[in-house]
DNA sequence: TGAACATATGAATATATGTTCATATGATGA
DNA sequence: TCATCATATGAACATATATTCATATGTTCA
């Protein structure tokens, strides 16, 4: 009864169990899979992917970035926020001016990947 | 009139023109940015997370997926087209059977970063 | 203390996106 | 050719998310 082992959702009768079941076993953990997932979300938005880009060059402030890209502060503001929860950027506070400077070494690594692949083809 | 070079978005009057300035220019265009999200984006799902790190391991059909993963079959086939418009997985065909497997090699690289982020901390 | 300014934040809105359902397509074998 | 099976696809729905607006917070300086 190899249907058994299979997903109800999944109508397929005829699958490679042991393939499967070799995968499942090197699988990470779905937590692992679940974060992993979140951080590449937060990579997955032009005005994100533009700061980031930004601060690869410069510490800057909320208003810098935001004449920059030529959006409102609020927007801005907002995806900072995003980013400092996924621990990649870092911020200090100089008066009424606060900065944002990266917070992490994997960034450039993964972006120059992204860039390699998009450049292929 | 410092203030007439930012968008009228941002409404602050003192920003650091040198800085903003400097990073513009080493900027890259904004059509590169974009698809450099549009990857990411393909990356931050947690289904499509889950079908490359199985498709790491071994070459797999639709159904072998959907059993995996205990998701239904149009759902898989669904992620698959998104993996493979972003160039990300290749496809054969044996039969009435449609195999899938990784088609670049950055995303281990990739793959491999984000989880180093990820321990951190 | 109060005005001015940089930034943060909550609510609202518009848009994007993942999954499901129903069904189409394409290949096999009797 | 017809039934069966693996996969693909379009429409619909629910949910997530980016931006904007209005306003709050926190700092500086007079």
């Amino acid at each position: 009864m190899a249907e058994k082992t299979y997903a109800d959702s999944c109508l397929c009768s005829i699958i490679h169990d042991d393939t499967v079941n070799k995968v499942r076993e090197v699988m990470p953990e779905e937590e692992k899979l679940y974060d992993l997932a979140e951080l590449f979300k937060v990579f997955g938005d032009t005005t994100r992917i533009k700061i980031i880009c930004a601060l690869f060059e410069s510490e800057m402030c909320v208003c810098d970035i935001a004449a920059l890209l030529s959006m409102n502060q609020s927007a801005i503001s907002h995806q900072l926020r995003v980013l400092k929860q996924a621990r990649l950027v870092k911020n200090r506070r100089d008066g009424k001016v606060m900065y944002y400077s990266l917070d992490d070494d994997h960034i450039k690594h993964i972006f120059d990947q992204g860039l390699l692949h998009i450049s292929e083809g």
